[in-house]
DNA sequence: TAGTTGATCGTCT
DNA sequence: GACGATCAACTAA
């Protein structure tokens, strides 16, 4: 049996994560998130983001200081800190920054790439019908990006640089492509426009 | 298509 | 005890 040859995935280094969070929030525009379960591989191209930003944030889970909860959100850059809210949702966030900062970017959306017949089976919608509009729907949003892709409590605390989840290099979106707004269902730090997300692309979760 | 509402629970006050 | 970095089903038109 011959092998075919398969574009090798090679994980973003930690030094990516390491650089200011909004720089990093911008970056990851366009890079593919992989999620590996056995043989399983989920690829999706992130198209919209948030950042949070610790002690300097009102809307930010760190803004407190660290707690069990968000004690991720204060570890290294590089890894996975997931929440659970509204009583029944996961949502993503990369970690930033060095040790003892607080601050992560929101996965807010993503454009899937493969595995989509696997992210449908995750959504696992009463009413899932296979057209345009659900086919958006699958991951436009934190909570359904989480759910499409698997993720949730477990996953907490997870290294980017590790077999399960990663991200790898994806296209160089030119920055007259992106959008810069404010964030997304929060009442607090409204005025700070930290939500980038990739014009046009119908995986935005909310229009710009 | 827009607007409204019910679901549902961990975390912090 | 209140509420949240949300979503999907439902209603009206």
């Amino acid at each position: 049996m011959k092998r075919t040859a398969r574009p090798r995935l090679k994980p973003l280094q930690r030094s990516f994560y390491l650089r200011p969070t909004l720089k990093v929030a911008r970056d990851l525009l366009g890079k593919r998130i992989v999620r590996r379960r056995g043989r399983k591989i989920l690829i999706g191209k992130i198209v919209e983001v948030e950042a949070y930003r610790g002690s300097i944030d009102p809307a930010s889970h760190a803004y407190r200081g660290k707690t069990k909860r968000n004690a991720v959100m204060f570890g290294e850059g590089g890894h996975l800190y997931v929440y659970f809210t509204y009583g029944m949702h996961f949502c993503s966030n990369i970690v930033t920054g060095k040790k003892g900062i607080g601050e992560a970017v929101l996965i807010r959306a993503v454009e899937p790439l493969a595995g989509l017949e696997e992210m449908k089976k995750n959504r696992n919608l009463k009413t899932f019908r296979w057209n345009k509009k659900m086919l958006q729907e699958l991951t436009s949003g934190p909570a359904r990006f989480c759910r499409a892709f698997g993720i949730a409590r477990i996953d907490n605390g997870a290294d980017l640089l590790g077999q399960s989840i990663f991200l790898v290099p994806g296209d160089r979106v030119p920055s007259r492509l992106i959008r810069r707004t404010s964030r997304i269902g929060i009442r607090n730090g409204t005025e700070k426009r930290w939500r980038f997300f990739i014009k046009d692309n119908r995986w935005v979760s909310h229009a710009g």
